[in-house]
Formats: C-alpha cells, structure tokens, sequence
DNA sequence: TAAAACAAACCAAATGTTCGGTATCTTTGT
DNA sequence: ACAAAGATACCGAACATTTGGTTTGTTTTA
C-alpha cells in the first residue's frame, strides 16, 4: 500500500543507477534489449522517471558511450603517467594485458565494443577517440607497434565475449613478448 | 500497373538473395535492423514472400550465420591444403591479412561479428568452431600462436569497422613479422 | 491438378515518446 | 523562522509506430 509517489529523490544516484543498468543489460544480452522497460523493471524506477533524466533513448546510449570512452580515457592517462616513456600502444595494451582487479574494463570495453558495432555514430567516435589516445601516424608506425594495438584489440575482444580461455599468466607471456622485440 | 504476383518464380535466386540482402543491412547498419520489412524493401520482394523461404527471423539468421562459418571455413581448409605444415593459427591470420580481391571475406566476417556481439547463441557457435578449425590447447599453447590469434582478430575487427588505416603493405609486413619470430 | 512461390491484409506484442498528474526539494519573500 | 512559490523528480497511462508472425488469396510451375 506504499505510494510510490513518496520516495525519496535521489536524482544523482537514480542516474548512474540508470546508466550502470543500462551497461549490465547492454552486456549480458543483445544492444537492443537496452530499453527504457528493461532498465526501469531492472532499476524498479518508471519508465517515465527514467525519460525525465534521459529525454530520449539516443541521449541515453550517448551519454553511456561517453562514459566509457571517459573510464577509459582515465586508465591510459594513469598509465602514461606511471610510465611517461611508454608509447600509447603499449599504453593499451598493457590496460587490457592487466588484471583489472574489479574487471571494471570489461563493462567498459563491453560498452565500447556493443556501441561501436551497432551504431556509425559511436564508430567515428571510437575512431576519435583511438586518434587522441592512441595516436600513431598510421602510414609510417613500425609493424610492432601496430601489431601490438591489433594484440590489445583481439584481446579485450575475446575477454568480453569469452572466446579464449586466455589466462592472466599467458596474457603476461605474451606481454613481455612484444616488449622484448 | 504490372501484377507482382504475375512475376516470375525464382525461388533459388530469392533465396540467395534474401540472405544477400541481410548480410548487407547487418553490415551497414544495427543488427536488430536486419528485419523482414527491411530485407522486403531492398529486394522488392514481399514480407511474406521472405517468411515463406524463412518461416522465423531466427532460422533467418541462423542461416546466414551458418552460412558465414562455412565460407571461412573453406577458406581456412584452402590455406590448409595450399600449406599443409601451417599452423591453423597463422592460416587464420594469413587470411586475414591476405588481400581478399573481392572483399568477400569482410561481408563474411561482418556477419559472424554482428552475430557473436548481439547473440549469446552464435557467440558459442563461433567458439565451436574456433575449437574446430584453430584447434589450440589454450592451457599449453605458447605465446606466439595465441599471438598470432590474437592479432588476426585485432586486423579483422579493425578492417571491418574501419577503426585504422592498415595498408595491406603494412599488414605484410606484421605477418612477416610474425612468422620470423 | 497439386504443390510450391509468392503477395497482401491482418494481428498481438513491444518499442520510443508524450503527457498529465503527484510528490519532494529548493528558493525566496517576509 | 516560516510559509508560499516554483522547480525538480518521478509515476502511470495513453500514443503511434514497428516488430515478428499468421492467414488468406493469387499465380506459376512441376
């Protein structure tokens, strides 16, 4: 007999409540089934109450795209900064090589990799976002580098979807591989 | 003023068609618009017409998945033959590095990506056939096969979503890399 | 003539979105 | 200090559209 009416407003923690929601769903089953219904059984909050922090499902997938780019963007900075000599592909590499301990990078990635699949908007981004980053004048960069963004890549792309069993200790071998060509 | 049900049969051809045209939607655009209206407005085929080749969307995607492991799979078995002494791994990632004339393997490997990313049920067919046709023990596998596994799967990701520019030039060059180490 | 190959009209369910209403917060005037 | 006033947060029902699928009808083909 609670009115549903009464409960507290919580703006701030029912928006990352929604946009966290949105990245489980988006991650367990298909980019489509990110509905407002989904989120809103999943949240327990209205599908209206969602639409008043997301005017529209474009603006909702925008800003969650964003986010992630953001996490990531905070993990290369924090590895370009305790190795300031590192090139930004190995940068990447080493992120997606390392035992994120909470495996927060694989709701992120899995963010990025559903997006950029989908959707033409968030490829050009991605593609932005990969120039500023992980900048390599592609026409002239020496094969080992790019073969270490294309390593980085296949990882984080098999991590997500759980296509190789590659362990923690293997993804260290192959690590120090490329560092030592 | 013509009368469409005047037109003439060609059930082969449409069918071939059908899965055509699904391929091509899935690889411009979202996988879930891949849906019979749209495949209906780019053959100028009915919607009925699709379901009576497709009785289900499922079986629909079902097949052009099925179709698309097939295709590579010959091309694998074709490497194979050419190479007998090849490793599965650096068959893989020759052909991704291979200049496919027609671009035919990108269509292939569009579909088997739109798949693997937006349904749990292909994403096991795919590592199906991973086992099958890669066969690695990936407990014991050394660092340079999974590597080069992992490299292949960064090239085609990328060249299918356009994220670098890797000149086929400079894909020689990784491959050769890799094969000298 | 029977079956296969379509077309066309329909249906129920799901989707994004609009909208009116109802609480709670925050600001402001006194 | 406090109450009026407005803004913000949220609910819940209705909306048009699109979806996968069914049914019925028409034409060709074997």
């Amino acid at each position: 007999m609670e009115n549903p009416y009464k409960r507290k407003k919580e703006p701030l923690a029912n928006k990352k409540l929604i946009l966290e929601t949105a990245a489980e769903i988006g991650a367990s089953m298909a980019w489509s089934d990110v509905t407002f219904q989904a989120i809103a059984q999943k949240t327990g909050l209205s599908k209206g109450g969602i639409i008043h922090h997301f005017p529209s499902k474009e603006i909702l997938l925008d800003e969650l795209f964003e986010q992630s780019l953001a996490e990531l963007s905070v993990l290369i900075e924090h590895e370009k900064e305790n190795n300031p000599q590192l090139q930004p592909a190995y940068a990447y590499l080493k992120i997606v090589c390392g035992d994120m301990p909470e495996g927060c990078y694989l709701n992120t990635m899995n963010v990025i990799l559903k997006g950029t699949v989908n959707n033409g908007h968030f490829r050009d981004r991605w593609k932005e976002w990969v120039q500023q980053y992980l900048a390599l004048d592609f026409d002239n960069a020496d094969a080992l580098s790019l073969m270490a963004l294309l390593v980085a890549d296949g990882m984080w792309f098999s991590d997500i979807l759980g296509i190789y069993p590659i362990s923690s200790l293997q993804k260290q071998k192959i690590l120090q591989l490329i560092n030592s060509l």
